[in-house]
DNA sequence: TATTGTTATACTCTATAACTATA
DNA sequence: TATAGTTATAGAGTATAACAATA
């Protein structure tokens, strides 16, 4: 994600900034929502890989991860993932005996997906390890700051939906 | 991106939420930092891939409108994307004929990257449009929200650089 | 030797749509 | 017929590292 071959940039055109449309108010807003997002993406992505999986993959595992298991369909809901992606992503945490795949009785159309034994204990290294590495950075801000981020971000996503 | 095959719930997982770890203060910010952002990018890469780009091609050419010309390693470093990837990038678009490469004088082992007319017109008709498009929603934040949520991003980038 | 890009390799994810097997 | 997943197809982007040409 970093440490490819040298990135310290900034990111500007997913931002879409042009002249001709520079002026609109709302730009510095969504260049800094990308922006904001990006710094995290990348921060977040590069621990994951360190730890041996895909985003996907750690998407997948943190989403079965204290349940009782979910359908693919399920999954993929959670994950914003379509059924057909979901299927090569489980096969790949399946060839890293993470998860399984079973047949639950009265419905043989579909699986349930659970964690085996090495998931669950990914889940429960892992999943805190990332945590507390996120931690670090977002504790900076206040409690003050983190509500009103929220709420904030809360209705910008409410204005998509 | 979105019209895959019906997705229409809420993205958990990335967001990282498990009861171990769910305590934490900071993860309903993070939470919606995701969700925020990926609200967005659903609602912008659908539109931008309606017209015929990838949003990666999207972002070249974004980049390099309203330019003289920009050297591989330089839109690299803005896009976010390496070198290698951006070599395939480049290919495709020069393939839909919307970008070229020159060799600039005084320098043989570079490229001046370069819309073509065509890219210039798609980087005049297809910008604009889609600003227009992400403008309905953004303009329903409040000039004092907008000046707000900016900042928190900012400094929230901030931590994670 | 250092810089700028390209190439090679090998994956992972993506979208779309047709298909299988249940129900 | 409708549902749950899989498979097939064909891209597109990813990382990493070795490589060529130029400076």
């Amino acid at each position: 994600m970093k440490s490819k071959q040298s990135k310290e940039s900034e990111k500007e055109s997913e931002v879409g900034v042009a002249k001709a449309a520079a002026r609109e108010a709302f730009i510095p807003v969504m260049r800094e929502l990308v922006r904001a997002y990006q710094a995290y993406a990348v921060y977040s992505q590069t621990h994951i890989r360190e730890l041996g999986l895909t985003p996907a993959q750690f998407d997948v595992i943190a989403t079965l991860g204290n349940t009782d298991g979910m359908t693919m369909g399920e999954v993929a809901d959670k994950t914003l993932v379509t059924k057909g992606t979901l299927t090569g992503i489980i096969d790949r945490l399946e060839q890293k005996n993470l998860v399984r795949r079973e047949v639950p009785e009265g419905n043989r159309r579909c699986f349930m997906l659970i964690l085996t034994p090495e998931g669950e204990q990914v889940f429960e290294e892992v999943f805190p390890t990332h945590i507390a590495h996120l931690k670090e950075r977002f504790e900076q801000l206040t409690p003050d700051e983190m509500q009103q981020l929220q709420s904030l971000l809360k209705k910008l996503r409410g204005l998509f939906e």
